[in-house]
DNA sequence: CGTGTTATTGACCAACATCAAACTTAGTGG
DNA sequence: CCACTAAGTTTGATGTTGGTCAATAACACG
């Protein structure tokens, strides 16, 4: 498998370690990491490979031993349905784990495949094991990171079936623009996202026509501006309003430090008074 | 919150067994429980409530101490979008914790209600987290859960955003088909489902008129069979063809008996060769 | 029997899909 | 640096799926 075609193997020094700092970037979102953990992460093994564009790095219903981690680019996981056509179920950015719960579930329900090239690193699952059995805090990052996923699956599910296409269309740029300017890859307003719009179709559960059409509305109405895969948000208040856009979902540290990630308490749970 | 109009409590002994047996038969499903794990199950503290039809036993954005099991009946989740629509999101059938993640997420993003009258049961926080700390496979089996859930969610995204209205709703028939045979609440090809045309509209991103339009389709194809809320599948193959229905992303045990939730041997991890 | 909820129907409409062609852009090789 | 190519975007014309509205029919229940 890593040999396929458009992707070589490479693992120098300088890759491995930019990938344990993507990762605890990305773990640092939601979760609160010790310095341990981030040591412990620092201390992973893992294989970094370059992925062409448009390859599949995993293929519905493999059965894996390792989890990839995005390092660089954009991936996404997808399904292929009866007549050929595709669903874009979830993008990854650098820091991601798509595939992290292909440790506890024996076959994979999607593919994912790569935008532009991307460098991804493979981390073996036992090496996962025991970063989760050293550390609570980092088990429960984990923990943590699948919720979100399914946090944000369901959004999803309340975009496709129940907003119009510039809704749908507009939340995903609110919720890119954010994860992206969490992540530290977006400046300000603007954001590189590296989707075509037959890829924005397969998202939102268009047709291409259709999403050039509600672009064009969109720009029109002054809410973004795109040059290329660069797309600025330019009326977040009215962009956000129109698309039903809460960025709750996300549970971003970063956008609620007061809530986010304390380590469990116990003390506090009990039955509610009745 | 307990005391909100529709419910009351009632802890009668037989109910609290009830509850215990139908949590386990549930992670059964998907999981490998040993004597242990369900003797620890039994011996957990928990209310057991009865909620009338159409309530709402969890609120969008609550914050919570108790997860909810269903003992009787069917609940959902769903979120209510900007205009007032709502999307159901998920169907919960009894021993299914639907707000599971409530445990690790400081706020739940979507609400939970009640289709028929229900019992629902309420578990503290700290008691579940006693038992994932008490026995491995038992928090195994609370993992894989929350990622059955996952999966279950992108493959609605799937039908959300690519299928036609026909495959939608076959889709949905053949998955409550197999779940509830799988948890013996079903009979052959027969299931109740206590869901109106609207209900099912808000779950399949349709509006209640087409549902009824397509219901009738399918009926006169042959696919099925409703009389009231008691529907039977007709032709189970040719409704899961046009469905595109692939049942593996519900990871049920029964349905792959050899593959399914084997304890982790970290022995067969290891890098890909390269 | 009423009364409220749900299912069904018909007429009409809108959002979005499809098809096909033209145009733009970014590479790429000479 | 330019022509050539392939990929992506834009446009127009037209079709279809599914939405909306409103009325009627079928139940379910007290």
């Amino acid at each position: 498998m890593l040999d396929s075609p458009g992707r070589s193997a490479f693992t120098p020094v300088a890759a491995v370690s930019q990938a344990h700092a993507r990762l605890i970037r990305q773990l640092e979102l939601i979760a609160f990491l010790t310095e341990d953990d981030k040591a412990h992460i620092a201390a992973t093994p893992l294989q970094v490979a370059s992925a062409a564009a448009s390859r599949e790095i995993v293929r519905q219903h493999d059965r894996l031993t390792t989890c990839c981690l995005i390092v660089d680019g954009l991936a996404y996981r997808y399904k292929s349905v009866a007549d050929g056509r595709r669903q874009i179920l979830s993008l990854h950015y650098p820091g991601d784990l798509p595939d992290l719960h292909g440790m506890d579930l024996e076959r994979i329900d999607y593919s994912i495949g790569t935008l532009p090239a991307c460098q991804v690193a493979f981390i073996p699952h036992a090496a996962l094991r025991l970063l989760s059995g050293a550390s609570p805090t980092l088990a429960n990052a984990f923990r943590r990171y699948e919720l979100v996923d399914g946090s944000t699956l369901r959004e999803w599910v309340a975009n496709l079936g129940r907003r119009d296409a510039a809704a749908r269309i507009g939340h995903l740029f609110c919720e890119v623009s954010l994860k992206m300017r969490a992540l530290g890859l977006a400046d300000g307003e603007a954001f590189r996202l590296p989707l075509t719009q037959v890829d924005l179709a397969d998202t939102t559960g268009l047709s291409a026509v259709h999403v050039n059409r509600t672009l064009q509305y969109l720009r029109a109405r002054g809410l973004i501006e795109s040059h290329g895969q660069l797309h600025t948000i330019r009326n977040r208040a009215e962009l956000e309003r129109i698309s039903d856009f809460d960025p709750s979902y996300l549970h971003l540290r970063t956008a609620r430090p007061d809530l986010a990630a304390r380590p469990a308490s116990p003390a506090e749970d009990s039955f509610p008074a009745c």
